[in-house]
DNA sequence: GTTTTGTTGATTGTCTACAATTTAGATGAC
DNA sequence: GTCATCTAAATTGTAGACAATCAACAAAAC
């Protein structure tokens, strides 16, 4: 069971972007990238499609991509609380149902996130940060919430590069798993609302 | 200045989508697809691709696309509520910068509406009513809320199959504009969140 | 000196061909 | 008769080439 390449390339490409590789604006040249990764452009294409519809890029006929910038939006109100109900909800029904595998998932995970903020590397701290909101969303399977949460994560990415201590970041996602591991999914509910800024 | 093809495809997709043209699980190929509209798999690719992100298709590793349902789902309440807050802050922001060009826009719309509701026409009207609330999103310029709102917009679409009587649908968007016509901005934004469920 | 126009280079859009994978049907074993 | 395995067709994924479009610069007209 091997990740497509195409899910690799888009995976590598928005903890890049996250992490503010290229400054807003920047524009993104296909064979470039083609070539940068060992490919042709038909999935560097795909991928540029991907990440425009998730927020990350804008593109403009003719003219290529460009990396969005993260604005302070007059929107992050109402984008925060879709997002805190989104995964609450999540969260809530999908544990109810698998617990012992959701919980399996949330400490790997984890795990992943204290190696990648114990050593300090910022890129990745974000990937595993991603993966375990995204695992959470994931993890409810009567229907995909995706497709919504995706593009809001983007929007409110901003928060990310606000972390100077890695290690806090880390401990809030720890105490959200704890809560869980003693059974409190309530407290746990409300940990990760709290969580979402 | 000519709209793109890739738009062209993808409009005319989106709107026999929303129609019901193919039922929940009908997989759509990508050379049937090409031939039916005299291009090659390229663009029908891009396309597709889209489509996934906004909702209204499925998309498995070389499994192709099939065509998404609509579920009734239990988020859907936290999707209403991010959808008419977004609107509302769209048309009050909007609506005091450009007020007269803003009207002018929706005055547009309505008239488009109002004669496809008379025709009788289910697939028209769903395309004109999603143009009059999208201009309300695009026309608050500060910041794009298309990224977040057009997934929400697909997962809600359930609801415009229900409208029997499609001039009570027309109303209801009428009476908005009557509101704006008469500069009462804050009963407008209330007609508009009633108008959203 | 400013504006317009033409040309060149670079980049994206599209097409065709080929490789990899999956699906469906047929064949065989139990 | 049912299940598993294999084979062939169909479909998607990828690559490379060509066409169309855009941006920048230079040259000429006013």
């Amino acid at each position: 069971m091997t990740i497509s390449l195409k899910n690799q390339i888009a995976n590598g490409l928005r903890s890049r972007l996250l992490a503010n590789e290229w400054t807003p604006g920047t524009r993104l040249k296909e064979l470039s990238l083609a070539q940068e990764f060992g490919v042709s452009r038909g999935p560097i294409r795909d991928v540029m499609l991907e990440l425009t519809k998730e927020g990350y890029l804008r593109m403009l006929p003719n003219c290529g991509v460009t990396v969005a910038g993260f604005p302070k939006s007059r929107a992050r109100r109402i984008y925060v609380r879709a997002r805190q109900d989104l995964e609450a909800l999540a969260l809530r029904e999908g544990f109810q149902r698998w617990p012992e595998e959701a919980l399996k998932k949330l400490q790997k995970h984890l795990r992943l996130f204290r190696v990648a903020a114990e050593g300090g590397d910022l890129a990745e701290v974000i990937q595993y940060d991603l993966a375990f909101h995204r695992h959470i969303i994931e993890h409810y399977t009567e229907e995909s919430l995706l497709i919504v949460w995706l593009p809001l994560m983007t929007t409110l990415a901003l928060p990310y590069s606000r972390h100077s201590n890695l290690i806090e970041s880390y401990e809030e996602h720890a105490s959200i798993v704890a809560a869980l591991e003693r059974g409190e999914l309530a407290a746990a509910t409300r940990l990760l609302k709290a969580h979402i800024q």
